[in-house]
DNA sequence: GTTTTTATGTAAACAATGTTAACATTATTT
DNA sequence: AAATAATGTTAACATTGTTTACATAAAAAC
């Protein structure tokens, strides 16, 4: 329509920008190309000299969520001033936590539609990261003595499991938990806990982060 | 095209069972009205005579779908010739193999489009099926003293969840374990045994059907 | 500084999809 | 036998993702 709309500028970051955006409120199979167009005032075929197909967007926006979460993670599971224990209390919180506010962007980051590129970034064996750095500090806290010295792969899979089925189906309306989950999460915890932790360890009441939190 | 086609007989069930058939192999996003009338070998309109939209017969399936979870868990949970702790390792291994036997189906019944429906059918305090059993079953468990006695709605979100995480991994390729997810199930139940059961019941070793799968 | 090339935008057209409206045929009821 | 209801068809729409041909601005080459 306007003349001078020409060589927007940054197109490319405004069309994430509005699809992030968007997927704070909804979800990614409800966005639509004239959605984009729309809010950037372009035309309906714009996108497409900066994306080779709508796929290829939703696919950089997976890329940039994994970075997101990752980077929301990461730092608390290796948190070097803080006993294993609480980084796994607070890491578990955090991705609840993580998925509960972006719901629309931890479908995308775990649902099966996109699994592909996933796999492209996310190697299971890698240790930096997700489920590897999970593994990770999984056999840290057996090599201190904290955790069973079990298979730590199998570990991580339980861990794993209890914490994207809480997500999920807090997410996905399974629950009227709504802003209440940190119950739930705690009691997740603490059966997780007692199936992993070595029954050596004098656990819970000892730990400065659990006053109040876990009770017997 | 045909002349005699008119007045199929059973065009619904014919729909519904295409319908079904489709996603043993595939996900119902993926379900087109052309595929349903190019199977049934009708116009494309035609199946707006037996259903309002696609999303009806969409919904038809998710409560048949229902149906037959509850089918194969319901008897196992509450099987009176079985100890209760088998039952919840059963059902618990039921539910895992429904949904990799079934994973679109699966994905139907517990994603995020379809909830209204599942809000309509499914309610959280019907201690006949779903959620609402398993509470129930919990509660036996603690008046038994087989678990601890808590919240027994908590402990049925970490049992659910935990299912639920474990399926969702595994039908959404998170996991390369296919066909051997038995390992990781097994360690999952252990793990929520251990958070669940009360310390005073020795378990596990004693019970017959523990043999060969439960190492301490 | 002009020309050429590249980057970035638009408009028009397609095919696929879900849906509706008008019409046709068979089954059922009266 | 006639009227009505049930069930199916054809044609047309709007929406969507996508492609092609064209237009304009920016950058590079000369």
């Amino acid at each position: 329509m306007k003349k001078n709309d020409y060589h927007h500028g940054n197109l490319k970051e405004e069309f994430l920008r509005i699809a992030f955006d968007f997927i704070t409120q909804h979800d990614v199979e409800q966005l639509t190309l004239k959605i984009l167009s729309d809010a950037t005032d372009t035309s309906r075929s714009a996108i497409y000299r900066h994306f080779s197909s709508k796929d290829a967007l939703i696919e950089t926006m997976i890329l940039s969520g994994f970075e997101q979460f990752d980077a929301a993670l990461s730092p608390i599971l290796r948190d070097p001033k803080k006993p294993l224990i609480e980084r796994f209390y607070l890491a578990g919180r955090t991705y609840i936590r993580f998925a509960t506010e972006n719901p629309g962007l931890y479908r995308l980051l775990f649902g099966k539609r996109y699994v592909h590129i996933r796999e492209e970034v996310i190697s299971l064996g890698d240790e930096r990261i997700g489920f590897g750095a999970l593994k990770k500090a999984i056999e840290e806290g057996q090599q201190s003595g904290l955790l069973k010295k079990e298979d730590s792969f199998t570990q991580a899979v339980v861990v794993w499991s209890s914490l994207h089925g809480l997500a999920s189906l807090i997410i996905d309306g399974f629950m009227d938990v709504e802003n209440n989950w940190d119950i739930h999460y705690e009691a997740l915890f603490r059966s997780l806990l007692a199936g992993i932790v070595s029954k050596k360890i004098k656990l819970l009441s000892t730990l400065p982060f659990a006053e109040g939190i876990m009770k017997p």
